[in-house]
DNA sequence: CTACTATATTGCTATATGCTCATTTAGTTT
DNA sequence: AAACTAAATGAGCATATAGCAATATAGTAG
């Protein structure tokens, strides 16, 4: 953690900016342990299908997901485990902060 | 892991999203192991006072950043140290990600 | 070859936010 | 009180992107 050029601070940057959106988290979510096809991931989160593909694309991209294409079909899965632990971490950080706003409303 | 709720996705996000800047990355970074006053990271990190103290801001808001104030100045320290487990696991998915990119290069 | 289906892509709009400049606020010094 | 300084805030601009509708692409079936 010596030294931080610029460039790496960017992609650092970008790949925290990947996970900063909800949809995209539901999607990582929902994909948590099987692999789905764009039409049941559309209907699991409920966004649209072009909406979708695009996340999956940006995701996908950034190798946090795998593609198998079979037929008409293109079914995405987990690439990256580690994004999970990068959200339960985070999780944690949330309920810190939760807890520390509710303690300091006993006063 | 099992309910995600909207509101959870949300917060999670947002937590990404605060790091998902690499003007916010490069004062976490500077700060790391001290504090400083605002004035000493507008130094550091090139960017002019507002925009600095914009930042700062929005990390103390998130519970990120801790804040002692002196006299006129203020001072800034990592409230929550587990950011920098969260910027190391980045680092190694980006560090996976090159690898395999240059490793598809060499055939 | 035609009709159909699953994904991907394109063009667009609306919104969010980083940045800068200017100003305000709050503390210090003389 | 007036002048000065550090930090915070407000206004406006420019850019990025999520979402949607429409279309394109690619595979399948008849």
């Amino acid at each position: 953690m010596k030294n931080m050029t610029e460039e790496t601070l960017d992609l650092m940057a970008g790949r925290f900016k990947i996970l900063s959106e909800p949809m995209r988290l539901k999607i990582l979510h929902s994909l948590h342990d099987h692999e789905m096809n764009v039409q049941q991931i559309v209907e699991v989160t409920g966004a649209n299908q072009a909406n979708v593909s695009k996340h999956l694309g940006i995701m996908f991209d950034a190798g946090i997901l795998k593609r198998r294409k079979e037929g008409l079909n293109s079914f995405y899965s987990i690439a990256d485990e580690s994004i999970f632990k990068l959200c339960d971490l985070v999780c944690g950080g949330i309920e810190k902060n939760l807890r520390k706003s509710l303690s300091s409303l006993k006063y």
